[in-house]
DNA sequence: CAGTTCTATTACATTTCTGTTACAAATCCA
DNA sequence: TGGATTTGTAACAGAAATGTAATAGAACTG
C-alpha cells in the first residue's frame, strides 16, 4: 500500500468535521480532529502531512492557529483554509497563495481530496531552494536554520538565530531594540529591551571574532556589518 | 542576497488586516499593522517599502494619511489604496501621484501580490534610492540611519541625526526651533530651545566643511542648503 | 548707535543607554 | 523525573548622549 498520510482536520462543527473524517478515511488517509484552535496547538503539528484549518473558529482563529504553527513553531505543513461562502464574498476572492490553499464552504468532497492529493503529490514545501546568507565565512542557511563559520556548525539557540539572520538579511542596517522584539518576540510576550542585550551578548560570544561585526549604536540599536 | 520587503497594512477591518498579514508574510514580506490612520502616522513610516491603505477609516481617512506622508513628512513611498467598490468613481478622479495604485474591495490577494511584487520591482529598477537623500558628498540613508561623507560614515548621535535628516528632507527651508522640537522631541520631554543650537553645533562640528550649509537665520531658525 | 534680543559655543551636570554578570524561571529531553 | 539547555530578569558600573547655564558675540530695532 501506498504512504499513509496523516491529515489533521480543525473546526468547530463537529458534523463537518465527521463528515470529512468518514471521506477522508475512506480514502486512505489517517485522520485526527480538533475542535478549536486551542485543541488543534496541543497537537504534535509535525507529525501531520497537512491541515485543514477552519478559518472562523471561536477563541483562536484559523490564522491564528496557523501563524503560530509557521512563526512560532516554524513548520511549513501545508495548510488548507475553509472559509464560509460568505465570508469569501465580503472580503476576499479567488485567494491561492504559497503552499496554502483555500476551499470555501460549502464544498464537494471530492473537491477537497483532489486538492489534498494534488498538495501531497507536490510533495516539498514552500521556500526548498536553498537559501544562504555569507560573510566572509559566516554562513547562515535559513532555509536548514544552521549557521557554519568555515564549514563547521555553530550551535546557536533559536532566538540567537533569530536576532543573527534579521540583522544579517538587514546588512548594514541598524535596527532598534524594539524592532527586534518585534520581529522576533512578535506582540505576545512582553519582555524587557534588556532581553535583547544579553542574547546579543550570547550570540557575539558564540561566533568568535565575527561577534565583532555586531555593531551596538547608541540610540539606534543593533547592525550586522 | 533576498530582500526583505516592509509593508504596513492600514485598515480597521481587523479580520481583513489577519488574511492579509497572513497571505503576504507566507510571501516573505514582512508585516505591520495599524488599525486606525492615528495609529498608522505614529509608525516610522520611512522604513516601510510600501503601505496598503485603507481609504475609509473612522477618524483620519486613508487620504489624509497619504497627503500627511507626502506633504509633511516628505516621504514618497509607495502606497497602494483599498477601497470599497462604490467609492471608487469618486477616488479615481482624486489622488493619484506617482507609484501609487488603487484596488477595490473585493480583492483577491493573487492580485494583491501581484500589484505589490509590481510596484515594488519597479521601484528597485528605476534605482529609486528615495531613501538616501544626498548632497553633494553628505548622504544620509533613511532607512539604514547612516550618514555618510564621501562614503566615510559620520558618527552621528540619534538627535544629531534626526536634526539632519529633518533640515535635509526639507531642503533650503527655514524650520523654527520650535518647530524642530516638536518634530523631533514630540511631546515628551519639555527642553529649552537652547538645546537645539546645541545639538546644530555638536552636528556642525561632526560633519566639517558640510556644518557650513546649516545655516541659523535670527529669528528663523535653521536651513539646511 | 545704544540697547535689546537672539544665537553660538563652551564647560559641566544629569540622564539615559549599554554590556555584562549572576541568578531564576521555563523548557526540553532522555 | 532530573539534569541540561534555553530564556528572562535584576542589578550595576561604565559609556554615551543629552540638557542646562553661562557667556560672549552677532543680529536686530528704533
Amino acid at each position: 500500500m501506498e504512504e499513509e498520510y496523516k491529515i489533521l482536520i480543525v473546526d468547530d462543527e463537529k458534523d463537518l468535521c465527521e463528515i470529512l473524517q468518514f471521506n477522508l478515511e475512506s480514502e486512505g488517509f489517517v485522520i485526527e480532529i480538533a475542535h478549536s484552535g486551542e485543541e488543534a496547538l496541543k497537537k504534535n503539528i509535525q507529525d501531520f502531512d497537512l491541515l485543514l484549518l477552519d478559518v472562523m473558529m471561536e477563541g483562536v482563529s484559523g490564522y491564528k492557529v496557523a501563524n503560530v504553527i509557521r512563526k512560532e513553531m516554524q513548520l511549513s505543513v501545508p495548510i488548507i483554509f475553509l472559509t464560509a461562502k460568505v465570508e469569501e464574498n465580503d472580503v476576499l476572492t479567488g485567494f491561492n497563495v504559497g503552499g496554502d490553499d483555500y476551499i470555501s464552504k460549502p464544498f464537494s468532497i471530492k473537491e477537497v481530496v483532489a486538492r489534498i492529493k494534488a498538495i501531497l503529490k507536490r510533495g516539498s514545501r514552500v521556500g526548498n531552494d536553498s537559501n544562504v546568507i555569507s560573510f566572509k565565512e559566516l554562513k547562515i542557511d535559513l532555509r536548514k536554520k544552521i549557521t557554519t563559520i568555515e564549514g563547521e556548525p555553530v550551535n546557536l539557540t533559536r532566538k540567537e538565530y533569530e536576532i543573527l539572520s534579521l540583522l544579517a538579511k538587514n546588512m548594514g542596517q541598524y535596527i532598534s531594540r524594539d524592532e527586534i522584539l518585534k520581529r522576533i518576540w512578535q506582540d505576545d510576550v512582553i519582555v524587557t529591551e534588556r532581553n535583547v542585550d544579553v542574547n546579543i551578548a550570547r550570540l557575539r560570544k558564540k561566533i568568535g571574532e565575527y561577534g565583532a561585526y555586531i555593531k551596538g549604536k547608541s540610540g539606534y540599536g543593533y547592525c550586522f556589518q
